[in-house]
DNA sequence: TAAAAATGTAAAATATGCTTGACATAATGA
DNA sequence: TCATTATGTCAAGCATATTTTACATTTTTA
């Protein structure tokens, strides 16, 4: 699964730790989704669709292999 | 987190087994993630969420409590 | 250039997703 | 009614998510 939690936090001038600190996760889990380590709950995509204001699919999108 | 599984399945005919076998999980897996007792990830959200041609949003929704 | 902030990782611990197998009950259909 | 299909749930086990702590490196800014 690709996302774009980079470009999208780029947008709005977050760091790692603000977006963390939005949405009650610790700044690695932020770091680890956003590097492909590992794929988040519903739950926080839904809540990282919600700070950017876009769609879950906008953020996070399935490859071949998922 | 609630979701409309039940009756997105209802309005296409299709089984708790059916959906798994679409998607690729076992039917416990579909029946848990309905009746609440797991959230599941967002690589099956999605997944869930293209089977009904729907946003991930549609099915799966955030409560107060998550 | 030096200090501060941001990012990338790692390890260990705990929590949770998801599997298989199994069984009980409810609903459907011949 | 009998058989089949669908649903709910449990337990054990493995895999993975997420946390905390910690440290190194990169980037930004004064």
């Amino acid at each position: 699964m690709k996302n774009r939690l980079k470009v999208e936090r780029a947008e709005q001038n977050l760091s790692q730790a603000d977006l963390a600190d939005r949405i009650g996760v610790s700044r690695q889990t932020i770091n680890s989704i956003e590097t492909g380590r590992y794929v988040p709950s519903t739950i926080l995509s839904l809540k990282l669709a919600q700070v950017f204001g876009k769609p879950v699919e906008h953020i996070f999108t399935l490859e071949e292999t998922d």
